[in-house]
DNA sequence: TTTTTTTACGCAATCGTTGCCGGTAACGAT
DNA sequence: ATCGTTACCGGCAACGATTGCGTAAAAAAA
């Protein structure tokens, strides 16, 4: 069963006008009498008039769709940013396509190539853990598809990029470890080949450094699939607690990561943070609940959407090719709860 | 900048056939010669050309867009059945277009207003908790646009649905409460104009019943913003603790209800299970984290998804007016765990 | 060789909308 | 009376892909 809409054509019949003269009344052309723009109103508003969008489209050679992947909808982050992405191009007549890589290449590959095929005037992408060529995604940058990336942000290619500090979201937590009494502190994070991993193991390091604490590799853990099975955590913290300077103190880099890891904590009964404290990237809205509540590192998710939804529309919107390139960086935030065991502290950086 | 695909066309131009002949070979018909479909191919490979699927949608009249309407996508539920209804629609070569609610009538209507001059193909419908006036939809349904409901339908509307046994689940939820020994169990649920808060409440009702409980509607609170705002259920925490009649059980009729209490309790310094046991409806993967780990009514929500996305397909694809509707009805799953005083009971249900 | 059939392709229309050009009245100016 | 303006509106073409119909050329049958 199909669902018939009404056309100009519908209207130019029973009004006795041309196609073009309807189009004209109805955009409100001024080579259009008042009188007969209310006639074609007053009918289109009867008969519930919608113009075809897809007709639109294939004249105006634009879909006014925008085309989100990410790496999972059913994480809060992203869900965060694609509300923030709706809510801008809701309101600029975009819409949107979203799409899930789940961190798999091959699937962050179908995904964009069914989105480009799809006509979509402009992309908002975070590469999955997987990725590690993004030939394909130079490609559309070179052929002129306007791309914005946002928290796994790919750095050969030269586009407007939103992302929060990692370094320092890193840093305040490793910080926060450190003054917690933690001497031990492990980070079990994503591929080190993202851009966010890279940063929230610089920002560790740096914190480790300014503390006297030195940096040991064998307190890092890296999670190829992001975390998206719990094998590969479980694994980690096998491997982390069981050698022979088990930590006192664990950051782990992500949402999925962080549950996956307190999780494991709990079925080990290891107390939390009396034997080890946990301080994680994480934007659940609920990680005040758990069991010890957690002290999280939050990144400005719905903000993040808002604002790569804005240079996406800017970038789409250009008349001419645009050559200057911003790089946005929002802070994190660091909410201290019950997980990290936190007093007054005397520590400072010796820097 | 416009990014400027292949079309037909150009293929046409370089091989110096006509745009017909170029479409046949593409298409594979059998009137072109083998010599010619290779030609074409090939080049159509070099130039890396796509079909335009909006000159397609044009033409064919259909736009291979499923619309998807639901509350929020931040909540797991719904993001479990996001991923069902894409995983379905992208192997049928559908796209799906995600638009929210977010518990308000008006904005809900504004989606579906935006779909339907989308030029969606059909719709996949969870109505807010604010919805009273159908008859938009019931427009849509008569001009015979396919829509499938889920979750929270509309019964008025003669179509395919898909639900859970919301009343054995709540059942379930409720005799699990009594039989760990709670004699006074409050329920806090969605508005009671949703079918899902209306069976849930027959189950709990049902329940009591069964167990030689009364029912009484002062132990009911109803959250006519599905708990969009913890204020809504702050208030209905404080009345229900602060009357004659404080409960040692609460059954919670929704994720976002469940936490939201949960975290009353938390702030109330209320022991959970000593003081109240807690029982809710939650598709959230860390209530098991959760301070006391949570019991929970669960939903097969990928499930759902997937199953009204092929319900849906049907619809769109049947080729006369379908008459015959089905009510799909799955099962809820009860997880026990620690916010429930479950011992081995000998209660047993005396009817 | 002539007629019929088959093969292989082009033309033109279509989907709904809109930009461009052109045309026709009406009216004031010359 | 003629010309130029202005106000209004219609026709055509195009966006890209598809398809019914027509037809030239090649192949097969007579």
């Amino acid at each position: 069963m199909r669902f018939e809409a009404v056309t100009i054509k519908d209207i130019a019949k029973a009004t006795n006008l041309s196609a073009s003269t309807v189009s004209r009344a109805l955009r409100d052309s001024s080579e259009i009498s008042e009188e007969t723009k209310r006639v074609v109103l007053d009918y289109a508003e009867k008969l519930n008039y919608n113009p075809n969008p897809i007709a639109q489209s294939l004249k105006e050679r634009r879909s006014r769709t925008i085309g989100v992947v990410v790496c999972e909808i059913a994480n809060s982050f992203f869900s965060q940013t694609i509300n923030g992405i709706e809510s801008i191009a809701g309101n600029n007549g975009y819409n949107v396509i979203i799409s899930q890589s789940r961190e798999s290449y091959e699937k962050e590959l179908l995904s964009l190539k069914y989105l480009t095929s799809r006509s979509v005037d402009g992309l908002i992408v975070t590469i999955s853990t997987e990725t590690k060529d993004t030939s394909f995604l130079q490609d559309l940058h070179r052929k002129g598809m306007p791309i914005v990336f946002f928290d796994r942000i790919v750095e050969e290619i030269n586009t407007h990029k939103v992302i929060v500090d990692n370094f320092n979201g890193a840093y305040q937590a490793t910080e926060h470890l450190i003054k917690s009494g933690c001497k031990k502190i492990a980070l079990i994070s994503n591929d080190p080949s993202l851009s966010i991993a890279k940063d929230r193991l610089a920002g560790y390091q740096s914190a480790l450094l300014d503390y006297g604490i030195g940096f040991q590799d064998s307190m890092v853990r890296y999670c190829e699939q992001g975390g998206m099975n719990a094998t590969e955590i479980n694994t980690a913290m096998d491997s982390l607690l069981l050698g022979k300077n088990k930590p006192d103190g664990i950051f782990t880099a992500s949402d999925k990561i962080t549950s996956h890891v307190l999780r494991n904590l709990h079925e080990k009964n290891i107390k939390i943070p009396e034997e080890i404290s946990l301080v994680g990237f994480s934007n659940s809205e609920v990680t005040d609940l758990f069991a010890p509540s957690l002290t999280v590192v939050t990144q400005p998710a719905f903000e993040m959407g808002e604002l790569a939804t804005k240079l996406l529309l800017k970038l789409i919107e250009s008349k001419r090719p645009v050559t200057e390139f911003e790089t946005t960086t929002l802070s994190t935030k660091l909410l201290v709860r019950k997980s990290s065991n936190f007093k007054q502290s005397s520590l400072e950086p010796n820097r």
